[in-house]
DNA sequence: GCAAATTAATGATTTATTCAAG
DNA sequence: CTTGAATAAATCATTAATTTGC
């Protein structure tokens, strides 16, 4: 019993599908690469449909991915024997330098230097109205970062 | 009048006033280096006494702070003339090698490798159920990691 | 004394690395 | 060996110190 039901039962870590690689890519594809908590929250809502899945799955997914595709591209480049770099291939080749290509390449906002990502802390357990004092500005640029550490208890088993 | 309201009333970024310093200084001291979500979740009620304050800053003020001490004694190793490490002050001293210190250094649970920080993405805006399935397990190690990138709608001004 | 101009600190993000499950 | 998860390093961007010319 319990026929594999795939997803990650045991509680470890997720262990995406065929279905939601594909959508994920397709994402990547189109030049998603940092997704804001909005397009998270859907991209998650709509992956769940293929298996269980959280927000970090996600976020981490195109990090990791972002990430990879990068380091392979220095590989390729350092490793392959012409010279890195240049070889021109008459197509302005993107030859992102190490690093520095970030800015989002979101196909809205282009210019938009790299500014805020806030946190929502808030609500992470009950309301608690902290010290609440003059507060009106804090939507302007605050919103929902969230990153956040937190061990249960002690020890991890291991 | 409006004689200075310290904190950060127009919203741009947290500046800790000198109580709210001075305790997360003792913390340090104390030897907290990775908060979890708990910790920190407290640490930002006692120090939202003080003036306004979000889990974050909490965060990121420990991040910065580890960082920047790390830093502060390598370029100090670097640049005494005596040979980096050794001198052997007959005590024990730590000699944290550049990086490798991490492993919180935490009272408790002094073992730990550098395990999970989980998330808790759910509680984000409203509580949809995702698609919550075989579920049970997720409380064993997921919890409140919470990191989350968010620009609100397209750029900020800036 | 006082602002504009510079510099030093440090809060906030992003990228690179590392760890370890599968 | 691939890749999800987590941490550390590097970087960016603001704010406070401070210096400087008036």
């Amino acid at each position: 019993m319990c026929l594999h039901v795939k997803t990650h039962p045991g509680g470890t870590r997720w262990n995406p599908t065929q279905e939601q690689i594909g959508i994920l890519e397709m994402l990547y594809r189109g030049g998603m690469r940092t997704p804001n908590a909005q397009q998270i929250e859907q991209i998650t809502t709509q992956l769940g449909k293929y298996g269980k899945i959280e927000g970090k799955n996600v976020f981490y997914w195109f990090q990791n991915h972002k990430a990879r595709e990068r380091q392979k591209q220095k590989r390729s480049s350092l490793g392959l024997s012409h010279s890195p770099r240049s070889s021109s291939t008459s197509f302005s080749t993107i030859t992102l330098s190490t690093r520095g290509d970030n800015k989002q390449v979101q196909e809205s906002s282009p210019i938009l230097k790299r500014k805020c990502r806030a946190w929502s802390f808030e609500k992470l357990e009950e309301d608690k109205s902290y010290s609440r004092r003059e507060d009106e500005e804090s939507d302007k640029i605050n919103k929902t970062l969230e990153l956040f550490p937190l061990h249960p208890e002690g020890r991890i088993i291991n």
